[in-house]
DNA sequence: TGTTAGCACTCTCAGCTTAAGAGTGCTAAT
DNA sequence: ATTAGCACTCTTAAGCTGAGAGTGCTAACA
């Protein structure tokens, strides 16, 4: 364990470097609060490094956190921080004066992530778990062609186009889909499967579709993520290395990212704060990601989170993040209840 | 006009420069081809120069092609280049390999087209000028909401949610949009307007919102854009600096390119050429766009283009713009035809 | 024993110099 | 009209230097 003062002197380290981004020196930290001299500092700085929590970027240079000091400065001296109240009703303001549609929240709360923390914000938009069907209508396209459509919980539309075996007039159309619809109303998919309904041969084609689309549905890990703020990242100093550059840019246009974090932030509990090393990829060597679930547990989630080099300003991302996954949660809460 | 030679020197200083990105000497030109000495190069190059075609970065330097040098070689020297069967094969191989879904379509051209010429790509949805209404159909979600789902020709669904004056039974609500569907399937937004249909309570609100959609969306002037290979043209030396970068990238992430080009280009024809100085944003002042119309004339339109810097190889954008808008007119003419 | 002043040492960084090389424009000869 | 020859200009990379920052060590001090 750290002594109170070389705790005290990790912390003005952290946040030193944090907001200038230059080696920090001994002299800046005796003139940080502390009532003991420079020489003092060095000696403590020489255990901080030998117990791995600082690092040098060369001989004549200040010290720099390392991925375990960032660690220790959030899970043991950050505390519980919270927004302000100001800044939490500004942000809720800015929620009530959007549109009611979903994707205007995400894009509105990857905005507000983005500026604040001034890195990438990205935020998924809300699955369930399981999918029940609302409804389901058939529309005659061409003679052989018919646009199934399914309306989910939550007023969330699939189609599909079906090739009919035989040539089958709109009335027919709407009376099969108003008997499944009546007969499959409020049901999963794994429920509609397992119901053992008496089915004409189109019936059977649209249920199997059905069932095949929404399962579909439930496969995937996550819905489409909103990404926000790639500009404000790239105008970091760290990322002056054109290579780097590319690879991160590159990391977002593939999704590569999401798919390795989120099917893991959608399972688990809490802020996941995953800093320089820990990161899988060879490009987030130097880069960390603050990311945590929302939804309803056991119904509907989501995830939100930023990523950012690991100088980041971790002490507004955390609670940042915390503040707007509790705000789309009571949104999911309000939607879905 | 320029003489024969001098035309030859300019195409081969456009061509030289567009794959090394280096200034061209007298003597590189010499060799490629022409059977002067470098010194004769070195005289015609001064009139080129004077003549506004080419510059010098600096006095014992080689010349790059100006903006009007890049005009002249787009416009008089690069004739009809088609692509070769090969590759107008490959690249249909690949359309015919995907799924009928549009929007997997223009992911696709994309894609393509990023990767041929290494920059950026611009592919919106196609979007028809006019829509003529399919179907329509109401479900209820609670006692007074209701899900309002329009499917437009071409299988588009639109929906909103609307907020009943009275509590309204499902089957009131199929029975209204029923009648609905059939009155006005196949009519235009403001054919149904000037209908005059004789209508309950209900009836116009429903009516009232069909309208609305439908108008709302008629006055997008485009449809949603997919854009691919953003790390391709970063990855270009010609964004080296920092500032001209982050304005790249803020370009793109707050989408003003597609605002101020996209409408000119859908109303346009042909192949539309947009070099350096040509553009009106600063960021853009080094920087060129390939881009044209596709769809059906009149009817659907849609653009596909490319974007990257002036030192840009016009000699496979182009053709690859041309004939990836083709192929995409046709899939789109199957769909709509 | 913990703290501190003093100081030599190391390393970076910006600025300067230099030499090599590339490519030009001019001149005079063909 | 073309070209060889050449002086001239400008860039670039490399090497050098001094200033400055910040350290670690030592020895003195409370």
């Amino acid at each position: 364990m750290l002594t109170q003062r070389r705790s005290d002197i990790l912390k003005i380290i952290v946040d030193e470097y944090v907001s200038t981004g230059l080696p920090v020196s001994s002299d800046t930290v005796a003139h940080r609060g502390l009532r003991v001299s420079p020489a003092t500092i060095r000696n403590e700085m020489v255990e901080l490094e030998e117990e791995g929590y600082l690092s040098q970027p060369h001989t004549s240079a200040g010290r720099i956190p390392s991925d375990k000091g960032y660690r220790h400065y959030i899970e043991s001296m950050m505390g519980d921080i919270q927004l302000s109240l100001v800044e939490q009703r500004l942000i809720r303001h800015q929620f009530h004066q959007v549109e009611s549609e979903v994707e205007e929240w995400i894009r509105l709360a990857a905005a507000i992530l983005s500026r604040t923390v001034r890195n990438v914000a990205i935020v998924t938009l809300p699955k369930p778990y399981e999918y029940r069907l609302k409804h389901l209508e058939l529309v005659s396209l061409q003679e052989f062609l018919a646009l199934l459509i399914l309306v989910l919980r939550e007023a969330k539309l699939k189609q599909q186009v079906l090739t009919l075996e035989e040539a089958i007039s709109q009335e027919k159309l709407s009376a099969c889909a108003q008997r499944l619809s009546s007969a499959c109303a409020g049901l999963t998919c794994s429920q509609i499967f397992t119901k053992g309904l008496e089915l004409s041969r189109l019936e059977e084609q649209v249920v199997g579709a059905v069932v095949q689309i929404m399962q579909a549905e439930e496969g995937e890990t996550y819905e489409e993520p909103c990404v926000d703020g790639l500009r404000h990242m790239l105008s970091q100093p760290e990322f002056a290395s054109r290579s780097k550059l590319a690879a991160i840019v590159e990391l977002f246009e593939q999704r590569s990212l999401l798919k390795s974090l989120l099917p893991q932030v959608l399972t688990g509990e809490g802020v996941r704060v995953v800093i320089g090393k820990e990161n899988k990829q060879d490009v987030m060597q130097d880069c960390s990601v603050v990311i945590t679930r929302y939804g309803i547990p056991g119904e509907v989630a989501g995830a939100i989170g930023v990523m950012g080099p690991t100088r980041m300003q971790y002490n507004r991302a955390i609670p940042t993040v915390c503040f707007l996954s509790s705000v789309m949660s009571e949104m999911v809460g309000e939607l879905y209840g």
